[in-house]
DNA sequence: GAGTGGTCTAGACCACCAG
DNA sequence: TGGTGGTCTAGACCACTCC
């Protein structure tokens, strides 16, 4: 693991991207236990305190997870809500009823221009834009409208996105990339009609707007993702 | 450093709150330079390296940072909107406006009996009440009314909330505690008149209701607060 | 050049888990 | 009992900052 010897990146960083890229080519699956902090020391001729601050790293992204006594695991695919619930009104760890996913569409589509700006990619830039319904006990009560540089993720397609069950979780297994959330903004909106049609509401009753703007570990830009929330039953809760 | 034979904790533990507790009694201000590792580890009779991950924890949390070749410092106390902004819409690093402060009471009150529970207090249990109204360019945009658990902040009053800038500041210099925010629950809420009239809306306004629960670093219950805004010009936003 | 944090190594022992 | 992660130590060198 001595690498180039104009290394600019330190030992334990290049040991990170190693395992996120062995994670996404499938050499582990979920819940899978990887080599030991020593197997992989020697195998990647590196100290077992060097591979330990790598793992320590991706345990606080999310993408492994530790048992002491046990060993080093790969972390479930995360779900397109990320740390965030839909639960009850003035609960904290109110049991979260099921979810139901439905997804609307998914296709080529260039995004409006504010979003590619906040992304950071230039104007017209192909994306590929995808639609989703939230239903908590048969009632919709959230819409997902997410855009997607198209070059980055060629190929996506809807058949992808069932199979997976949802966005993040087809990046991570399809592309090895894990989103994550760097900014979110929430305010209340009023829908527009097609909106309000699919969430079976008049276009006169608030929505909670959420938007949020996802990149990879690496920094590139991932996602833009608006999402209206019905929050009449159920409040929109982050839990860390 | 070596501490009791039975200790339960890891020594880097004890050093954290070692130092939580000499920054809190004001042996270090916001923006001073600790020793450095190497003098705290002579000082705690422990090695750098479990000084540094001490102070690694610390930086995390927030409560310290450091710049390479420089030193580690002491952060500042945080707002009462913690990550949370009130930015312009579709804004990534938009220039935060100017937000005026109001505090318009601090008095002995007992809290509803859902909040009790959910910090995990007895029902009736004594409980400081804070409200405060932010402005923005003038204008009302957000109203907060807070919880705190009145024998934990004995002596807490309006005089102290006015000259720290906040309750979150206060609870810092004053009590050494640095609320972490576990829980925040976002939802689209109608207004009681009392509210409308401090927001200057009509009561058919619909706010953004965002309901916050926080703890300190080591897991005491510290406050619940329930903030209205008003997001027709700017989103709650947060930011990672 | 002196002092700081940042990385990396090698080795020791402990706490926890499974067979 | 053997293997795993968790803690702690001691020492080396590098990168950055400031004088």
């Amino acid at each position: 693991m001595t690498s180039n010897k104009l290394r600019r990146q330190p030992l334990y960083e290049q040991i990170k991207q190693l395992l996120l890229r062995r994670i996404a080519e499938g050499e582990w699956q979920e819940h899978a236990a990887l080599p030991s902090e020593w197997e992989l020391a020697e195998e990647l001729s590196v100290s077992q305190g060097t591979v330990r601050k790598a793992l320590t790293e991706l345990v606080g992204e999310g993408v492994l997870y530790r048992h002491q006594g046990r060993g080093t695991f790969v972390a479930e695919a995360a779900s397109d809500w990320g740390e965030a619930r839909l639960q009850t009104i003035g609960t904290r760890a109110g049991r979260q009823e099921a979810l139901m996913q439905e997804l609307l569409g998914c296709w080529k589509a260039n995004a409006p221009e504010e979003v590619s700006e906040l992304m950071g990619l230039r104007r017209l830039v192909p994306m590929i834009r995808v639609r989703q319904l939230w239903r908590l006990g048969g009632q919709p009560v959230a819409l997902d409208d997410a855009y997607l540089p198209a070059e980055r993720f060629e190929g996506l397609e809807a058949r992808w996105l069932r199979q997976a069950g949802g966005v993040y979780a087809t990046l991570q297994r399809r592309f090895g990339v894990r989103p994550k959330t760097v900014m979110e903004q929430m305010r209340v909106a009023t829908l527009a009609r097609e909106e309000a049609q699919l969430l079976l509401v008049t276009t006169d009753t608030p929505a909670l707007a959420v938007t949020r703007l996802s990149v990879s570990i690496e920094g590139e830009p991932v996602e833009w993702r608006m999402r209206y929330c019905l929050t009449q039953q159920v409040a929109y809760t982050h839990l860390r």
